[in-house]
DNA sequence: CGGGTTTGACCCGCGC
DNA sequence: GCGCGGGTCAAACCCG
């Protein structure tokens, strides 16, 4: 070897090495911001949907107090009042949708349609096909007063387990109800019952598991506030939103 | 070809 | 007994 190749070798090492290391740094914290991206447009996502839930929780709060003061007239009474029993859950869905479908974690079979009296809109008959012999039925229905709203009535009771996507998904419950339609399961993107209507803001990037372990209780009343200041707290930090256009602009160059 | 959906027919309970 | 309305059946159809 020549002394200007020893040379060159030892420039190399000197010069390159140090940029090399600088190279890989780089690329783990770009790495970390495009996580982060990713993690907050899966909570904006959760957000939209929480927000969609709760303008219905509001309505069906709205229709069951009217019902309630309707009750010292006999004959309104037996017209418009609305039960509420724990076999029902409302579900928003897109007014132009009519499939009447309802996500809940099990597999339907519907065996019947039917218009009602009482409401133009028809009726749809599920029963459960996860596993056979099992009992259960819905009934499936929009709702009169809000044509985006649909009411689904669950009877008996289940003699199996939901299936594991869905158990999956809800325990990865920062994620946004999506449609990656692997099983035949009725998931479309645009329905969520209330039960799976909370979803806690986590900008920790924490695990599924630790967030499952998180206290589940005034997690509702909470959200709504804990968002907002989070919201705020991140617009307001110049330097999130500097690291924010960053990470945007390096993703559109990869 | 198997499984799901559609839809008209049928069954059954209830009120008159 | 009759009519009405909700629930179910099952043949035809559709779709992957």
């Amino acid at each position: 070897m020549s002394m200007q190749s020893l040379y060159f070798a030892r420039t190399f090492h000197f010069q390159v090495e140090p940029l090399q290391v600088e190279l890989e740094s780089l690329r783990k914290e770009n790495q970390t911001l495009r996580f982060m991206l990713e993690t907050m447009n899966i909570k904006i996502d959760s957000l939209q949907q929480q927000l969609q839930e709760c303008k219905a929780q509001e309505l069906i709060t709205s229709l069951t107090q009217c019902s309630s003061s309707h009750e010292e007239d006999p004959e309104m009474n037996k017209r418009a009042r609305i039960e509420v029993n724990p076999a029902q859950i409302y579900v928003r869905t897109d007014p132009k949708d009519n499939s009447l479908v309802v996500r809940d974690g099990y597999q339907w079979r519907k065996y019947g349609q039917k218009v009602t009296k009482d409401n133009p809109s028809p009726r749809a008959y599920f029963r459960c096909s996860m596993a056979p012999g099992c009992p259960v039925k819905k009934k499936v229905q929009r709702c009169v007063e809000e044509k985006s709203l649909v009411v689904a009535t669950y009877e008996g009771e289940h003699n199996h387990d939901p299936c594991d996507q869905w158990l999956r998904q809800s325990l990865n419950s920062s994620l946004s109800p999506m449609d990656t339609a692997a099983t035949k399961t009725q998931f479309p993107a645009t329905t969520v019952p209330f039960q799976q209507a909370v979803v806690p803001l986590d900008l920790t990037l924490s695990s599924p598991s630790q967030e499952k372990s998180r206290p589940a209780e005034g997690r509702s009343t909470s959200t709504n506030t804990t968002i907002e200041q989070c919201l705020a707290s991140l617009t307001n930090d110049p330097s999130f939103t500097a690291a924010l256009a960053t990470a945007v602009a390096r993703s559109f160059t990869m």
